[in-house]
Formats: structure tokens, sequence, C-alpha cells
DNA sequence: CTTGACCTTGCCCCAAGGGCAATGTCGCAC
DNA sequence: GTGCGACATTGCCCTTGGGGCAAGGTCAAG
């Protein structure tokens, strides 16, 4: 008959642990000996070395009692924690691949060919606000998506290179303390449903990458005037209008 | 500008959380707008990035913060989380190998070979105090280091099937009872030490493989009877006087 | 007889948030 | 302008899996 302490040295626990384990229904109080003391069958190392085999897994200890009282759930019960495991050990590896990446090469901001795309804009007649704003919407881009970022970043340089769409985008960037009621952003919008149709065919890019962050994006710039916010409203009745549906937020 | 729920969507967290960050020094509290508002720059979504990977890592926040505050350490700190986050995937892989053991053949207490050992102790004439004990320890021994358990149980059925040791082993359980200043204590000790050295030599079995649980089993045993205990001491003292030093515990 | 190691219960403490309450503020629709 | 739903604010208590301490009782050894 063994002691708590001698039952905890065999398992590799504090007597603390055991005593948890009682309290919270897991392992059965044993018998006590004359002064009080709890005495352990042998038996009592096999079933704490069991409880913590799922323990270590991260079963939590409520799950664990109700496992070791229905011992007909135990095989689903050990086939999910297997895969369990198996996602965990992988986003374990994950979080160390990327914290090699912050490791190697200090995050920075901005990639420096964003900064100079910025250091642009000036030159075609964005004023400081569209700039400020931008630069920010590409900060949490590269943030939250380095592995788009790029794509997107892209796509967004080439467009700049287009007149038609410049002049759009400048125009946008005006369109900033417009009363929303104002006639010219349905006309902008128009124009914008026409050139996006244009330009993407059926699927705009980003939206079928990840639709949510978009969406994001698209909240952060509305929230930077009611007319933008308007626009926003605009564009979406044209292109769904236009046979279109965004495919947003569940979709 | 962010509100701190935008900031805490692109990022991934419950809004609870980034104040909680607040709380703990590991973002400073941003500007507060005209209703008392938190407002974000985007540089925000970067700086809580950085903190998500780290605490996705495991890092403490405390230490998150030390490390914001201390940016020199980082580089140490990176190397020594990525081979913290090596040893915890080789960790969750073992245990992941010993739950598919638990799934495949469901943990007994005691293999088949050693119930059966256990049942032909009594013909050689073992008492059943003795018999218990045994069967005590061998559930341990298989509970906790199922690894080497079978080696030991090989040596020890072999042991039997010797006369010599096997009266040695029919005194010990004779012993029980002694009066702890029976001088056939002595005698015993010191056959016992003899047989010892020729059987296993310079090197105990178990002892090299592991001290810690031979120590515990011992202590097991003698918690059953005064004269045991004595006897163990008496064993102890005359294998060093032998020459042997027992490496237990740190050795 | 003391000393050190063990056991008992009970209590408070920790991290990293979750959840609720009570209240204030937005933007939108009627 | 009124009401509604979504969002913000602070403050407080709750959780998990124990750690640690206090104040006492027990045990074997020197």
């Amino acid at each position: 008959m063994l002691t708590i302490g001698q039952l905890a040295r065999y398992v590799g626990v504090s007597t603390k642990t055991v005593r948890v384990y009682h309290a919270k229904g897991l392992l059965p109080e044993p018998e006590r000996d004359s002064s009080g003391y709890r005495r352990y069958p042998a038996q009592a190392v096999v079933e704490l070395v069991k409880i913590r085999m799922l323990a270590d897994a991260g079963v939590p200890l409520a799950r664990i009692r109700e496992l070791a009282s229905a011992p007909e759930q135990l095989d689903s019960a050990l086939q999910q924690l297997d895969a369990d495991l198996t996602t965990r050990i992988k986003l374990l590896r994950d979080t160390q691949r990327r914290l090699r990446k912050l490791a190697a090469g200090d995050i920075r901001y901005l990639p420096e060919e964003v900064e100079r795309h910025l250091d642009g804009l000036p030159g075609l007649g964005f004023t400081q606000r569209w700039i400020a704003m931008e630069r920010d919407l590409w900060i949490i881009v590269y943030a939250t998506h380095p592995d788009i970022a790029d794509t997107w970043f892209q796509d967004q340089t080439q467009a700049l290179t287009n007149p038609e769409l410049r002049q759009l985008y400048l125009a946008c960037d005006q369109a900033h303390d417009l009363d929303p009621a104002d006639p010219s952003l349905t006309e902008l919008a128009d124009r914008i449903v026409a050139a996006s149709i244009h330009r993407y065919g059926a699927e705009p890019p980003g939206q079928a990458a990840d639709a949510t962050i978009a969406e994001l994006l698209q909240s952060t710039v509305n929230a930077s005037s009611p007319a933008l916010r308007q626009l926003d409203s605009l564009i979406r009745n044209g292109l769904e209008a236009g046979g279109f549906t965004l495919r947003t937020g569940a979709g």
C-alpha cells in the first residue's frame, strides 16, 4: 500500500495534483489508514498513469472524468484525440516557421517597393490624405496576409499604369468630401462597376482569395468618409445588378 | 484609424484580448476619439500580429512585454523559443505514440505471462502475502516503465529457476515477521549480497537502467515490514563494504 | 526528545482571457 | 426624432490546473 507521496513519485506528479484529481472525481478516494493518511493500492498507479496520458494530450480534466465513467466512448474519443494531436503538431510547426521568418528578416511595416510606390503617388495627383489611407491599408494587408499581399500589390501598381483606371482612383480620392447624396457619386460608381467587370471579369481578385480581409479593408475605407461609404454601397448595388453576386462573408 | 473591434478582427482575436494586452502593458493604449473610443493607427495591426506570433508560440505575456521593451534580447529569445518548439513538438509526438498504444491494446493491469508466473508461486512455497506484494510491484513496474518491465520480468523468472536463489527469496518472504534485531537477518543479508555479486557482477540490473524506480520499489517493500526494512539496510551496507557503491538517486 | 520528512485540510494566487452588467455612442430606417 | 442593432466603455466575477503557504498531526531515526 502506497502513500500519496509514493504514488505521486511513481507517476511523476505532485501530491497536490493527486489531491486535485480526487477533488474533481477523476481518481476515487482510497481508504484511509488509522491516522487518516490515504493508502493506495498498486492499481492506483495504473489509473493515474492513464489519467496523465490523457492530460498530457491536452484533454480537460472534466472530459477525462466523463471518459472514466463512460468507457464505451473511449475508443472514438481516442481517435478524435489522435487527430487533434496531429493538427496541433502541424499548428506548432506553422508557428515555428513564421517565427523563423520573423527572426530572419525583422518585420518592417512595409516592403521597400511599396514605399517607393507610395512615394510616387503625389506626382500622379493623389492627395496626402488618400496616400496615408492607402499606406495604412497596405500595412494591414502585409501584416495579416503576407502570402497574398504581393499579388495584390502587383495588381494595384499595374492598374495605375492604365490612365483610365488612374482617373477613377483619382476621382475616388476627390470624392472624399462630397455630400453622400451628390449625383456624381452615382456616376462614378457606374464607371467603377464597368471598369471592374472589364478588368476582372467574373472573379474579382482577392475576393476569391480571402473575402473577409477585403471586407475589413473596405470597412476601414468606409469609416474615413460618408461619401466613400455611399460610394461603396452604390458599387455593390451596381455589381449585383450587373449579374454579379458579391460572395462576401459566408459566401 | 481603426476601432478596437476592427483591429481585433484583422488579427483574429477578441476585443477583450486587445484590452488585456493594454492592461498588461504589451500594447500601448492608443488615442481616444471625442466619445472615448480607442482609435488605432494601422501600425497597431503589425504590433498585435507580432504579439500573437509570440503568444501562439507559448511565450507568457509578461515575457512578451519584456521583449517589447528590450529588443536586444529578441534574437536569443527567438532562438531559445525555436528550440522549445522543437522539443514540444517531439513531446506531443511521444504522447501521440503512447496514446495509440493505449488505443490499440487496452492496458491491462498485468500481461498474461506475469499472471501465470504469480499463479505458480504458491507451489514454490511463497506466502500469499508475499505474492500479493510482488503482484503490486509488477503492476507498478509495467505501468510506469513498460519499456524495461519485460526485461526485469525475464530476469526474475530466470532467477527463480535456480534453487539457491529461490531459497533466498523464500527466506525473505519468511523474514517478514522477524524482529529487526534478529541475527538471522544479518546472515540472510550476507548471503543475498554474495548471491547478488555472483549473479550481477558490478552492474546490478535495473539500477543502471533506472535507479529511481528501483528506489521507489524498494521503499514500497520496506514499508511492508520493519524486518524487511532492516534487511534492505543490511544489504546496502554489505554491497558497499564489498566494493560496490550503490549509484542511487543522483548517481 | 527532537528533528526532518511526511501527511492532513483550507485558503489564496497565478495566467489568459470569457462573460455579464450597466451605460454611452454610433449609423440607419422609419 | 425615435427606435433599433451593433459597437464601445469600465468593472467584476468565473474558469483550468494546479502552486504555495499555514497550522496542525504522524512517523521513523539519532
